[in-house]
DNA sequence: AAAATAGATTAAAATGATTCTAAACTGTTG
DNA sequence: CAACAGTTTAGAATCATTTTAATCTATTTT
């Protein structure tokens, strides 16, 4: 558990003013023990569950990219017109159940480790990511 | 080239009628030398381009599907609302540059081979697909 | 070869995610 | 506390994509 001061400081800290929305959302998103994927509207929904004030689907927009921004969250590609995010921002591969529309963690030591070959002049390296698409296994 | 017979071959053997404008749209996505990336937006401003008639949109957008479906297509994943299709279906690996919003592809020898040790049951691995993001190297 | 039919195309409307707008509000600084 | 800049908000706007329902066309049947 962490006190919302930590997330005041947090956000202070950052350049981002601690309002009560983003210290409520810091509170869904990171005062958790396991992290997780979600879309915006996953997590309007779990706002709600999880207080008594709505906060105006514009900001928790507003917040996210901040976030990601500041490298609180990850967007995460995949083939669907809805953004996905991780609030676990270390470098890391994912799982893609295709039939449940689920996204799964893939840890370090279960890829082999990937080396690009290639390189392109005046361009750098920013991001490896891995998508494992999974599907029933009918057979 | 190819004529547009075996364009016609092609789509009856796979169930699709060959019409005007799926013919059309083959020879404006298989008629190349060299396969490519597009959205659906590139591919309307292209068919324009090559032809006289014009394509409603949402033909194209079935079309698109259509032949995705039937494995002519392959849709890439990138963080971007908009879907990103390659007319190069073999299985490979993508650079994204960010600040260009291009994508390119690699070729298998230039990514090390990949190996998944983790396992979910009941479901099998259908792709592995890596996005390395690139970024303009200022140093 | 005309008629029947199933599938395809179309423009326009609908949808759904996301962004913008402009007014009201609030955290921070002096 | 006043003033300012940054935030929030509801609702409108936008953009990609899908749906609708009417029209059209390739194929099959007669």
């Amino acid at each position: 558990m962490t006190s919302s001061i930590e997330y005041i400081n947090k956000l202070r800290n950052s350049g981002l003013r601690p309002t009560k929305q983003r210290i409520k959302i810091c509170e869904v998103l990171f005062n958790k023990e396991v992290t997780f994927h979600f879309t915006i509207n996953d997590l309007v929904k779990k706002i709600e569950k999880e207080s008594n004030e709505k906060i105006s689907l514009a900001t928790v927009y507003n917040t996210v990219h901040a976030f990601e921004k500041k490298g609180y969250l990850k967007e995460i590609p995949i083939d669907s017109n809805q953004s996905y995010f991780d609030t676990n921002t270390s470098d890391h591969h994912h799982f893609y159940d295709i039939s449940e529309n689920k996204l799964i963690d893939l840890e370090d030591k279960d890829v082999s480790p990937i080396q690009i070959q290639k390189s392109i002049p005046g361009k750098k390296i920013k991001s490896i990511e891995v998508l494992v698409k999974l599907d029933t296994d009918n057979q």
